[in-house]
DNA sequence: CCTTAACTTCACAAATTTCTGAAAGAAGCG
DNA sequence: CGCTTCTTTCAGAAATTTGTGAAGTTAAGG
């Protein structure tokens, strides 16, 4: 039961490629955002790259693919089982959606290329004022998503129990 | 002054090709994104599309296409000018990153299919679990990220004065 | 060590996306 | 009203992206 054996697999499926599309609406990549759906899916949040591969109908190639995008945005952290070659990709609740917030990174870029704008096209024009003002806007919200962050870490505890988190690693 | 002619092409080109990289990085189509920094950089923050397919060397068909997504996004505006046949694009500082993170509607739809996973694969599964902490994610974030522009508005008019905004429409 | 099971990389074929020129469609202006 | 100027639509060429099979690489286990 543990196993996909007991599940229901069109439902799962059904899902699996709902949410996926969804992602690739909002522009990721198809094979990572399958993959993860698959993941997200999973019992235990574990599947193997064979599992994914016969789940979704795909070469191991594209698994490895999808899997290298996924860990590089850490989105999913690959395990090796000692004394097993198979490798497992799993995904850890808290860890994935605080990856998704880390746009920062993006923010940050994006807060560079417009500050040398400024730089450029001079502080006192009007065309230097706006995008200085775009830029205070993204160095604002680069500090605003930390703050809640904490915060939906405190209101996650309060509705979905404290003492949940131990157990996701059995 | 007012138009193109005393300004430093190179720089604003260099501006507007960088940036643009960056919003296509962030998954932007290509158009779109040399369009709407284009508008960024512009001293009134409005072009018409002639100047646009000039300036960024591109037909009139691929200048319709850009502005049309970025207007179905709410990033830019159309307007004409009576007794004109030009139209012309203009981005409201304020406008467009309210737009911009008003990726709520894609929150609201990836909200959605996990919910539907939810009900599908059981509450009381681990999958089913794991997509309820999800869902609950986003909806907490959907609310926080109202809050946060309002804040940003306090915030913006402490830095940049509150008297200036009138003044963006001569 | 050699075998074998697994993952990764690479070159290519297929599918998709992107941009253009040309034609069609609006809307001012005489 | 018809001419003219601008914008949009559309079909297709070009470029890019995507996923595969096959060869290459790594590491476990005899």
């Amino acid at each position: 039961m543990t196993d996909q054996a007991g599940r229901d697999r069109e439902a799962v499926s059904k899902f699996v490629e709902g949410f996926a599309a969804q992602l690739v609406e909002a522009g990721m990549q198809r094979m990572p955002a399958r993959v993860f759906a698959a993941l997200l899916a999973s019992d235990d949040g574990v599947l193997t790259s064979a599992e994914l591969g016969e789940q979704l109908r795909i070469s191991p190639a594209a698994v490895s693919g999808a899997v290298r995008y996924l860990s590089q945005t850490h989105m999913v952290s690959r395990e090796r089982e000692p004394g097993s070659r198979r490798e497992r990709y799993r995904v850890h609740s808290d860890q994935w959606y605080e990856a998704l917030t880390n746009r920062e990174a993006i923010l940050k870029r994006w807060a560079y290329a417009l500050r040398e704008g400024v730089e450029n096209l001079g502080a006192d024009t009007p065309a230097g004022r706006r995008l200085a003002e775009t830029q205070a806007f993204f160095e604002f919200i680069d500090g605003e998503i930390s703050l809640m962050m904490d915060r939906w870490r405190v209101h996650r505890d309060q509705v979905f129990g404290e003492g949940r988190r131990p157990a996701e690693d059995p």
